[in-house]
DNA sequence: CACCAAACGGAGTCGGACTCACCTTAGGGA
DNA sequence: TCCCTAAGGTGAGTCCGACTCCGTTTGGTG
């Protein structure tokens, strides 16, 4: 059950060139086309969907990797800061990384407005360090609390899908005001918590 | 200047056709075909590109109309409520739109995250319809100062672009949390004004 | 080193958006 | 009323990208 096969030394190295390879030309272009990737990693077509079931399975995975790393980040900051300072610095450090990889804003988008199964791995995960985050807050009395790390990172979605001119300042705001949002404790309600 | 040529009859007629084939297509099923599209309208693809050049282009301009209708929203309510009354209420209202047509998401999300000269139009029209509503609100003393509605339409973006399950209720606490954010007059500040 | 299942290559299929050469018709003028 | 003509309509065909399929190659095992 475990793994079946441990995949043959070629095929395990083709992968690794793909997914590399994708990641290159989803940063370069943001539609880069599957040949496209495919020789840029010196493997046909054929070797590419052996691998990757479809072109967005392959960007699901390039994605996902982006995401785990992101998802370290909230409880190395909460190590290194107040609970609604690692808040805050944690919608900054977001932005900063969607202004870096563009492709990230895409994937953030995908994993929020998708139900595929290929994301809910990310999802859970990155909501889990958030509710992390949070709870941590609220139980300090910082952060208004019944919000879960899913709504917020729901919330960030909105942050990451801008690409037009003179998003990244406006991004730096909008978290702000969530920042500010969730930090103040709220005379309004919101109904149940979701 | 104005316009060069009047436009035929049958033309017209068609054009309609098109259009509203298109926004029903578009309510009943995201990605409608353009033949789907122009047979509906009963007319031929041919006829469909006489009048938009390209498939986005008719998104466009079906959505330049939703869009228009939202705008006129901001000063009904502001008649109605009072200013930050009238902000949630705007906020909320956004929500429900967009649950009555699943397009309209796509549509901001598409005004947001390009340069399109289709979508600046609306997109100037619905920043100063908010830009109004702030105003009002800030110069009230109820709302935070020095966000514009171009900002706050970006926020926005990330309510209306989720459309996996259990959206709705996650898009209305975020429309809360930003209301908080933008009524609570912040500790912290964002920069310069945008 | 012989074998064979796993992996690879790449021409071909398929499904969309879009085009273009020809046909149809609205509507203004004699 | 009936031409005449340019605006408008048609739809088979092109193009282009994701994806498939089967003949060929190769890692790794006895």
């Amino acid at each position: 059950m475990p793994s079946p096969r441990p995949l043959r030394a070629d095929a395990r190295r083709n992968r690794e060139a793909l997914l590399e390879a994708a990641r290159e030309a989803f940063l370069a272009d943001e539609d880069a086309h599957v040949e496209e990737i495919a020789r840029r990693a010196g493997v046909a077509v054929g070797t590419l969907y052996r691998h990757f079931d479809t072109r967005e399975a392959l960007v699901a995975e390039v994605y996902r990797q982006e995401v785990a790393e992101l998802c370290a980040a909230p409880a190395r900051l909460l190590a290194q800061h107040s609970p609604d300072e690692a808040l805050r610095a944690f919608l900054l450090l977001l932005v900063e990384h969607s202004a870096v990889s563009k492709g990230m804003g895409e994937a953030l988008e995908s994993i929020m407005a998708t139900d595929s199964p290929v994301f809910d791995d990310a999802r859970t995960e990155m909501a889990r360090a958030l509710d992390h985050l949070l709870a941590t807050g609220a139980a300090a009395g910082l952060i208004r609390d019944g919000v879960s790390g899913r709504v917020v990172l729901r919330g960030l979605g909105g942050i990451c899908s801008m690409r037009a001119n003179g998003w990244q300042e406006d991004a730096i705001r909008i978290a702000t005001i969530l920042y500010d949002g969730l930090r103040h404790e709220a005379a309004s309600t919101a109904g149940s918590r979701p």
